[in-house]
DNA sequence: AATCGGACC
């Protein structure tokens, strides 16, 4: 059988060695998270030798030090989840990089796995630091190998498609304001076209003088800098590390000159130099909460339009707003906008645009009016071949069973297999499937290894999904949406695809959530197609008949179709959009929707009866929660201190995903209930979380091995204490909590600890509407609506019946649920009602 | 009548 190993990796040195450490990881299979730590550490130190042994030959370099050590404490700890999340991804750089040598270039930029990939050099990098002890000169910035490396990467850049219109695009982009980019995957927009702008003329920063709302005026510097807007977080900062690397700076704070710089929520790296700053819609919108001129900014690149999430929806219509504009809060300095998307519907969105300037500058009748050009770019894929299930398929488990195997037995190695099902039911259900076929497959077929994939998989078992396969051993994934678009697995060749996703539906009606399977968009079947081709040809299976395919909705509903809106309106007024229902939408919610928000936003005090954001509005907007949570943050500071304190932690947990780990099993449940019994509180899940926390943030030797004694996730934990610390300094800063040096203001220990019931009533300011009291047949019913729920399982209160229920969340599956659910009394109910009148 | 897809401030 070496024949098979041999033909996983071509013949570089380099690569001859990582093979050997594919062999002998074979013969010592981790079944543990330990053993898999200790394999992992093994593997990092040989991907060292790698790196070093491919220097000369260029493909692979370790980086010197780009002066990380000046990052604080909470950002190290950051650096290093996120290089573990990604370690895996690393050990597929070998093989990636021969295939760029066979058929593809390597320099083509993906920002989920191939940026990736080079933020686990990094942390390699460091990791050798650390080993040899270096001394503190290799903390300060060296210029000359950053501009040595940029040089480098400057060979592969030119091969990016993209790279031929460079010059189109700054032309465009010095006639016209707007410009709409369609970009396939791997054409490497995202990082080549802010380095094609920002040495441009309109880009460089120009003092104004600005007419401020008192009437005074100052002088202000506008413009210099470019904003990249991005989904997600580690797109944000992977992307950043990448482009500085091209541009030959050191990355954000790391130095006073750098030039390249991101901000996330709870990591934010930039210096004075910036000039190109890869951040997260959020933040934008965040930012433009304090700036809303977007005075910093010559430039906006709105990246991944077409999810269409809710935040890229508002950044676009405050984005046409200020083109379109007389500019005045920028003392007539055009705001640039490049609007990206990978796929075509962007007719719709130059409409979107070129109507707003028609309106707008009408009047001034220049025919250099801004007007908005479109440019498309080929994308870099390789082919991927579809095959349809001649039948209509009734249960995709199954069909998913015959599918895998059928592709195991027929189709060479290597090749792993990526199945898109529904959510973490299926997913285990077709593991158990799998697993079981496999015990009774012929002995000289290439073993399988299933591997789940899902986001409330704990950390440890998703980096097993970037773990090279053993030899002679196919990789079968089976994963939720979460591989469509946030996760990217080398190897694969293979997609199965079951055509369905489960979407969230806001009713507005109902005021209630639904979750649901449905079938998914044709751009989101492609975009699974998509994930067989990103290394080599592949094939992609639909477990459903090209008739269906054809019947799909073209696109995803825009999540602003989908969502409560409040949340979007508390920010829109706090930005001063008064007027809701005239705001460009580049898909406009129904009316009724929009009504339904503004009433909720009425309803706990966010705005005036005249429409105008109240002050308590303009406070929530600023924390980072939905209003109905911010509201019951404002409530809690009435309580007191230390009733703001729980309140809080409280706040902190429901703003994660869920802190508990799933119990999915019967006697994984029974071990929970021993596990957790210190924890739980009768009164409900609101102060089970509170005491989890307190526990958590009491134990000061190891929190992880906390987390696992109490079937607690220490992930969702961090989140929590980053969240707790982020909504803490906020509230010391508008001075809602005392200076923790404020002896005074300090919890005294004589003191009892506040009463469960300050805290209880504090959350219904916000949620007196989310409440239910219980029927003569047991069951519960809202209080407005009189509509029948249930307590979620996997709430302490399932089972137990109480006078009434208060719940954060109400959602359909299959039937409806509360969760977050602790017991009240109806009068406290009444009397939070009555003051909504 | 026994359990949530994925992001983000």
């Amino acid at each position: 059988m070496p024949e098979k190993v041999h033909t996983y990796f071509s013949e570089s040195e380099g690569e001859k060695i990582q093979k050997e450490t594919l062999e002998k990881e074979e013969k010592a299979v981790a079944s543990t998270v330990l053993k898999e730590e200790k394999k992992k550490n093994k593997k990092k130190k040989q991907q060292g030798k790698t790196e070093d042994s491919e220097l000369k030959d260029g493909f692979l370099q370790v980086k010197t030090d780009s002066g990380d050590s000046h990052k604080n404490k909470k950002r190290k700890r950051e650096e290093i989840v996120d290089r573990d999340t990604t370690d895996g991804a690393s050990a597929h750089v070998g093989s990636k990089h021969v295939n760029g040598k066979v058929g593809k270039s390597n320099g083509d930029i993906q920002k989920e796995g191939d940026v990736k990939t080079k933020k686990s050099q990094q942390g390699d990098t460091r990791r050798h630091k650390n080993f040899k002890q270096q001394p503190s000169i290799a903390s300060q910035t060296n210029f000359n190998s950053l501009r040595e490396r940029a040089k480098f990467l400057y060979e592969t850049r030119k091969k990016l498609p993209i790279f031929a219109s460079a010059e189109e695009i700054r032309s465009n982009m010095r006639k016209n304001d707007v410009m709409l980019l369609i970009g396939e995957t791997g054409s490497g927009k995202s990082t080549q076209i802010p380095q094609f702008l920002v040495d441009e003329a309109w880009c460089k920063p120009v003092d104004r003088v600005i007419t401020q709302e008192d009437g005074t005026t100052k002088t202000v510097s506008v413009g210099g800098c470019i904003a990249i807007t991005q989904p997600r977080r580690v797109a944000a900062i992977s992307l950043a590390r990448r482009v500085a690397e091209e541009m030959g700076t050191p990355l954000g704070s790391s130095s006073p000159a750098s030039k390249v710089g991101y901000s996330v929520r709870f990591d934010t790296s930039t210096s004075p130099s910036t000039r190109v700053k890869f951040l997260t819609e959020g933040m934008l919108l965040q930012e433009m909460l304090h700036d809303p001129w977007l005075t910093k900014y010559s430039a906006i690149i709105v990246d991944e339009v077409h999810e269409r999430g809710v935040n890229v929806d508002l950044v676009m219509g405050f984005l046409r707003n200020l083109v379109s504009g007389k500019r005045e809060g920028r003392g007539g300095v055009p705001l640039k906008a490049v609007v990206m998307s990978a796929t075509a519907d962007m007719e719709s969105l130059q409409g979107f645009f070129s109507e707003g300037l028609n309106t707008q500058e009408k009047e001034q009748a220049q025919e250099k009016a801004a007007g908005v050009s479109v440019c498309h770019i080929k994308g870099r894929q390789f082919p991927v071949k579809t095959i349809y299930s001649p039948e209509p398929v009734h249960d995709f488990v199954d069909a998913a069973l015959k599918v895998i195997f059928q592709i195991h037995y027929k189709e060479p190695m290597p090749g792993d297999i990526l199945v898109f099902l529904t959510g973490q039911e299926t997913v285990e259900a077709l593991e158990y499937l799998v697993n079981d076929y496999a015990t009774g497959m012929d002995p000289a077929l290439p073993k399988v290894l299933v591997l789940p994939l899902f986001a409330a998989l704990p950390q440890a078992a998703q980096q097993r999904v970037f773990l090279p396969a053993p030899p002679r051993t196919r990789k079968i994934i089976l994963a939720t949406n979460i591989a469509e678009t946030s996760v990217t697995v080398s190897g694969v060749r293979y997609v199965v695809d079951c055509g369905k996703a489960k979407i969230k539906q806001f009713r507005t009606r109902l005021g209630l959530d639904s979750l649901l399977v449905k079938p998914i968009s044709k751009s989101a079947a492609i975009q699974r197609k998509g994930r067989a081709g990103r290394e080599a040809p592949g094939q992609c299976y639909r477990l459903y008949t090209e008739k269906d395919y054809l019947a799909l909705d073209e696109t995803n509903t825009p999540e602003i179709l989908r969502c409560d809106l409040s949340q979007a309106l508390l920010n829109m007024k706090a930005r001063g959009v008064d007027d809701i229902l005239n705001f460009p939408f580049l898909t406009r919610p129904p009316r009724e929707a929009l009504e339904k928000a503004l009433l909720q936003l009425l309803n706990i005090q966010a705005l005036e009866e005249t429409g105008q954001i109240s002050s308590i509005g303009l406070h929530m907007a600023k924390l980072p929660l939905t209003p109905t949570l911010g509201r019951v943050l404002l409530a809690a500071v009435e309580n007191g201190p230390d009733c703001l304190r729980d309140v809080i932690d409280i706040i902190s947990c429901l703003s994660v995903e869920n802190i508990f780990l799933n119990t999915t099993s019967e006697e994984k449940k029974e071990e929970a209930e021993v596990a957790r019994r210190d924890l739980y509180r009768r009164e409900g899940d609101h102060l089970t979380m509170l005491a989890t926390v307190q526990a958590y943030a009491a134990e000061n030797t190891d929190r992880k091995a906390w987390a696992t004694r109490h079937m607690v996730s220490h992930r969702a934990m961090q989140s929590v204490m980053d969240v707790r610390k982020q909504l803490t300094t906020q509230c010391r800063q508008a001075k809602l909590l005392p200076h923790p040096d404020d002896k005074t203001a300090s919890r005294s220990s004589g003191s009892t600890a506040p009463s469960p019931i300050l805290i209880l009533q504090s959350f219904l300011a916000g949620f007196a509407t989310n409440t239910a009291r219980i029927v003569p047949d047991g069951s519960y019913r809202t209080v407005v609506g009189n509509q029948t729920v249930a307590i979620h399982p996997s709430s302490v209160l399932f089972g137990k019946k109480v006078e009434a229920i208060m719940y954060n969340e109400f959602v359909f599956t299959n039937r409806s649920y509360a969760r977050g659910v602790s017991a009240v009394q109806m009068d406290w109910v009444g009397q939070a009602l009555a003051r909504q009148e």
